[in-house]
DNA sequence: GATGAATGAGTATTCATTCAT
DNA sequence: GATGAATGAATACTCATTCAT
C-alpha cells in the first residue's frame, strides 16, 4: 500500500513539476496570455490534471512566483557567510535582477494581486528578510549608507528589473551599469545629502495591497 | 459646402477629443480592461465612430500616450531657462514620475509594443531629447556626474515610477525619497567609482524593440 | 434617420424573434441542455447576437416563459365574456395545460428561480389574476364550489400538466380525463366534505420563493 | 478463503450502503448537481468504488429511487388489512406525497428515463399494484367512485407532489388541502358527471416511455 | 477490491472589430 | 460621417468516467 501510494504520489508530483515547467517556459516565451490548454498539452497531461493541481490559472502563476522567490531566499542565505558583505549584497541584487528578467511577466501579473495571496506574502517576506540581513551586514562593513533600508533598495532594484527587461536582450551590460548606479545611490559617499522621509518597511508595502487580511487569505 | 465641411471637421475633432478624454478617464479609473463599448458610450459617440478615429484599441491607447509624452516634452522646454540647472532636472524628473503614475496602465500597455509605433517613437525621442538638454546643463552646472547619460537617468526614473505606482497611494512620500536616491546615484560625489559600460543611447533602446520599421532600419 | 433607425430596429427585432423561436423549438425537442451555440446557429445569427439580446441563457429562458404566460393571460381575457362561466373556466384550464405541455422544460427550469425574476413574477401574477376572475364568475354561476381558490385550482392543474407531459404523447385523452377529475374536485357537489386549511393565495406562492425582494429583483 | 470472501462481501455491502446514504443525503440537501466526487468523499470511499457499485451516476440515482419505491410498496402492504379501506387509501396517498417531497429531485431526474430502466419499471409496477389493491378495496367500501383507476389517482397525486414541493416549506398545510381535493375528485359523490376516456393503465404509462426494452416490446 | 489521479469533451460568456443602414 | 447591431474566435473551468497502481 505504502509503496503504491508513494508511486502514485511520485507520478502526481512529476506531473506537477511538468506543469510548472511547461507553464514557466510558455510564460517566458509568450507571456501570460497563453491558454491553460496549451500549457497542459506542453506538459503532456490532460486539462483536468492541470486543474487538479492548480484550481485556477492564478494559482499556477502564484506557484511559479513562489518557487522563484524561495530560490532567491535560498541564494540570499548562501551569501550570509561571504567575507565581503558589500559584495555579497551587490551580488545578491545582480542575481535577483537576472532571475526576475526571465519571469518578468509573472511578477507583473501578480503585481496587483501580489500580496493578497498569503503564500506569496510569506515568500516575499522571506526574501525581504534575507535582504535585510545582507543590508545590515553591508552597512556594518561600511559599504552602504546607514539611512537606507532594505525596501528602499528593493524598490530601486525592481526599477532596474523593469529597465533591464526592456533592454537586456540587446544591451546585456545595462544591468550591471544600472546596478552600479544603485550602488552609487546607496553608497556612504552619497550620504552627504539626506533622504526625504523614512525607510519604507515591508509593512508599508503590504499595507499598500488592499485585499489581504492575513487570516482569510486562504480562499 | 466649405462651411459644412468645416462644421463636420469641427464635429469630428470634438468627437476625437471626447474619445480621448473618456478613454483616459476610464483607463485611469479601472485600467486598460475597460471595453471600447464603454469608452464610446462615455464619450457619447457610437462604437463605429471610435473605430473611425482609432482603428484599434491600441491606437487609442497610443494616442493618449503620445499626448502625455508631448506634454512632458513641453514641460521640459519650460525648464530650459531655469536658473538652477540641477533643480530644473530634478524637478523635471519628479514631474514625469507624477504624471506617469496617473496613467500607469497606459505605459504598461505600450511597453512591449512601445517603439514599434513610429509616432510613439517620435514623441519618445522628443522627451529624451529634452531630457538630454536638461542633463547636459545640469552636468555643466556640476549637479550631475559626467559619466551618466540621459537614458541612464530615464531608466532609473522608470523604475521609480514602478515603485511609486505600487506604494504612492499609501506612502506618498516614497516618490521623493526614491528620487533622492536617484539624485545620489547621479551626483558627482558618487562618481569616485566608475560605472560599467557606456551610457545607453536612445538608439539602444529603440533597437531593443523588435518591430522597428523595416524601411529605416538600413540607416 | 428615423427610417434607418426603424430599419435597424426591425432587423434587430427579427433577430430577437428568431432567437426566441429557435430556442423554443430546440428546448422543446431536446430540453434545456441544448447549448447557446446551437440556438444561435439555428436562429441564423452569431453567438454574440444572442448574448446582446439575452445576456444570459436564463434570460432567454425567462423571456420565453414570459411570452407564454402573457399569451395565457390574453387567452384568459377573451373568456371573460363567455356566456357559460363554468365552461369558460374549464376551457381555460384545458388550454393552459395544452400550452404548458409544449414547453414543459422551460417551466421546470424556472421553477426554482421562478419568482425571483420580477418580470416573471409580474407575468405570473397576471395569469393568476385572470384565473381569479374566471373562478369568481364560475362560482357565481354555481359551477365551482365556493371554498376553493384560484391557486387551489392552479396547483391541481399544474399537477395535470405534469401527468400530461408524461403521457399525452401516447394517450392524448389523458388530459381531458384528468381535467374531468379536477372538475369533480372543485364542483359544488363535492363540497359536502370541507377542505382543510384555507385557500392559498398568490402571496403564499410568491413567499415560498426565497430570493425576491421586489425592488432589488432587477439584477 | 470463504471467510475472507465473506468479509469482502460484507465490506462491499457496507460500501454500497454508505454510498446510497451519502448520495441520498447530499441529493436532498443540494439537489442532483452534487458531484460524484463529493458523494464518494462523504461515503468515505474512493471514487472508483462508487463506479464499481454504480457504473453511472444515473445508476446511483436509480438505485435510490428503487429503494424508495420498494419502501412505498412495503408501506402499502401494511395498509391492506386496515379496517377502513377508504382511510387506508387516503393515508397511503398522504404518505407517498410526504415521501416524494423529500427526494423530489430524484424523481425529477428519472422522470424522463423513468421506465427505460427495467428495475425501476418493476419497482414502479409493484407500487402501482399495491395501490390498485387499495383502490379496489376503497371502491368496495364505497369510498371511491368506481370509474377511476389507480393510475388516475396516481397521476393526481403526482401533481400534488409537484405543488407540495413548491409550497410545503412555507405552507405545510397545503398538502392536506390538495389531498382533500383529490378525495373530492374521486369520491362517489362526484360521479354524477362521467369522466372522459377510460382509466389509464400501467401499460399506458410504460408505453409512453420511448426506450422500453426492445425484446419484450412484442408481447 | 479499492483507490484517486488523470482525462478531455463540453459550456457560457466576453469583446475587439466590421459593416449594413 | 455616424451609428450600433452583428460577429465569432477565444478562454477558463467542470465533472462524469476510466485506469494504472
Amino acid at each position: 500500500m505504502t509503496q503504491s501510494e508513494r508511486a502514485l504520489r511520485a507520478d502526481a508530483e512529476r506531473n506537477r513539476r511538468r506543469l510548472l515547467d511547461a507553464a514557466q517556459a510558455l510564460f517566458r516565451e509568450r507571456g501570460l496570455e497563453v491558454g491553460v490548454a496549451e500549457i497542459a498539452q506542453r506538459a503532456g497531461v490532460g486539462r483536468g490534471t492541470l486543474f487538479r493541481n492548480f484550481p485556477t490559472k492564478q494559482d499556477l502563476i502564484a506557484a511559479i512566483v513562489i518557487e522563484r522567490m524561495n530560490e532567491a531566499t535560498q541564494y540570499g542565505r548562501t551569501l550570509l557567510d561571504a567575507p565581503d558583505a558589500g559584495e555579497a549584497l551587490f551580488g545578491f541584487l545582480e542575481e535577483i535582477v537576472g532571475r526576475q528578467q526571465l519571469d518578468r511577466c509573472l511578477f507583473d501579473a501578480v503585481a496587483d494581486t501580489f500580496l493578497a495571496n498569503q503564500e506569496i506574502r510569506t515568500a516575499h517576506a522571506e526574501v525581504v528578510g534575507g535582504l535585510e540581513e545582507l543590508v545590515t551586514r553591508a552597512k556594518e562593513a561600511g559599504a552602504v549608507r546607514s539611512d537606507v533600508g532594505a525596501m528602499d533598495i528593493l524598490m530601486l532594484v525592481k526599477g532596474v528589473c523593469e529597465a533591464a527587461s526592456a533592454l537586456s536582450a540587446t544591451e546585456p551590460g545595462i544591468v550591471g551599469r544600472q546596478l552600479d548606479l544603485v550602488r552609487a545611490a546607496i553608497s556612504p559617499s552619497g550620504a552627504d545629502r539626506p533622504l526625504r522621509g523614512r525607510p519604507p518597511t515591508l509593512e508599508d508595502v503590504e499595507r499598500a495591497h488592499p485585499s489581504a487580511p492575513p487570516i482569510e487569505a486562504a480562499s
